[in-house]
DNA sequence: CGATGCTTTGACGAACTTCAACGCGGGTGG
DNA sequence: CCACCCGCGTTGAAGTTCGTCAAAGCATCG
């Protein structure tokens, strides 16, 4: 499962790929990019639900999802699980392998996905030769720092609601950028899948889409959303508790 | 603030430091590590309270604790803040601030602390010559990530002695690795700050500090800690549920 | 020695989880 | 092609945990 899917050509350049500013050659010249397109496998596309490496697998490369969308998770201590991100195309999976050199992380399809594969060592001292894929790696691996860090600020202490709302802003943005519409899209995970990457239970979830829907911001049917008002979305998301006219408190004060 | 304390020597080489195993320098020979020794700089001490850099400060460096601690806190959209990390020596601040070029969280000193200064730019370059330096940068910006996953466990629904527990023994650990006693230390941190990064309320915090210590599982006397059951801590933060006798369930399952 | 900030404790209420049941839709097999 | 089944989503009611409010004790510091 590991091994097995070698020896596939890489069909789709970088510098013909969609995902060509986004990703890693940003920055990286013509005659270098090249090098760069010779170490990247493409893999076979994986179907939903299909895992792209699991928790404990030996850490071999990289992977930058190229359509479709993966979520990664944690394994608690207790067996449970904590959903860490959910991944669009152009992003970077695998990063938190490097230090231990196994995964801590799984990996698997929302949806039908194709990846491609960086076989980690290569890139590495590729980086050494060319500033610009240096420069870049380090700004991916500042991204997902500053991704993880916004979702802590979504689990510590926020209502049900204000997290929600975050949620879907966050995805509409994210979609925004790669192209598609910020006011209607496709969920790929589900209600549970959602619930679990907010701290929230899956009936609450589900009663906040209801609730939104009632006061109009929204329509969500099954997986389909259309976001009707986006800025009572951004007040929801932000400061509900500013509307009952407190004052903002400043914490962690010390 | 930002000016003026430039001009520092370095006092104590790299090859002197008791982090040297910790820190950047791991895997870096002597010849290259007097290249690194000279881009770093020692800022005078900050003393409790201090700032390090603040949120929206230009990125010009990262850092490095060498001793005393550090909290680093993101701004909340509402004024709020939610402490992202407490820093202990050998560890690397400012990673976050490399993709957009300035600190989205902000920096300061829990008690009197000294820190490194390492000019990115310079390190960057230096990461580019020094295949040994590059990979130890990848991997304290994957175990930076790796922290942060654990965090995000800690947060997503747990309950409060889960998450006092299974912080505690975090803290217990990583004070360990650096030569202090894992059973009996000082928490440089208030109780309000521990609520914050674990997402509870200050008395939340404290009642849990109590009953811990009612069950005699540790005394915990102001800032003064002593962890008399690392067993009963552990069960405390792993698997409260599995008293009840219930099998762990398996989420996130598609 | 007073002031200030941190910690603790108690009582109350709200938000969210849990438990339970049902509807819906999509996929599968007869 | 239809019927059944199973997973997912929704909704309601009850229960718990934790947050909020209030007040008092206690160290530290000026």
């Amino acid at each position: 499962m590991t091994q097995g899917n070698r020896g596939s050509q890489p069909r789709v350049a970088c510098r013909d790929c969609s995902l060509y500013q986004v990703c890693l050659p940003v920055g990286v010249e013509a005659e270098e990019l090249s090098e760069l397109d010779r170490i990247i496998h493409q893999r076979r596309p994986l179907r939903r639900g299909e895992h792209l490496f699991r928790v404990g697998d030996q850490f071999e490369s990289l992977y930058v999802v190229r359509s479709g969308s993966v979520k990664t998770y944690a394994p608690s201590v207790d067996g449970r699980e904590q959903i860490t991100g959910f991944h669009l195309p152009g992003e970077l999976l695998g990063l938190d392998a490097i230090s231990n050199g196994d995964h801590p992380c799984g990996a698997r399809a929302l949806e039908t996905a194709s990846v491609c594969e960086i076989p980690y060592e290569l890139l590495e001292s590729l980086g050494g030769r060319i500033p610009a894929l240096r420069q870049q790696i380090f700004r991916l691996m500042s991204r997902e720092l500053l991704q993880e860090e916004s979702h802590l600020l979504l689990l510590g202490r926020r209502g049900a609601d204000e997290r929600l709302a975050a949620y879907l802003m966050d995805l509409a943005e994210r979609l925004r950028r790669r192209g598609f519409s910020a006011t209607e899209f496709h969920l790929s995970m589900s209600r549970g899948d959602i619930g679990n990457y907010l701290g929230l239970a899956v009936e609450t979830v589900s009663r906040t889409f209801t609730r939104f829907q009632e006061e109009g911001i929204l329509t969500a049917e099954r997986k389909h959303v259309v976001i009707h008002d986006a800025a009572a979305l951004a007040r929801a998301a932000g400061n509900e508790a500013l509307e009952a006219g407190g004052h903002p408190t400043t914490l962690a004060g010390n």
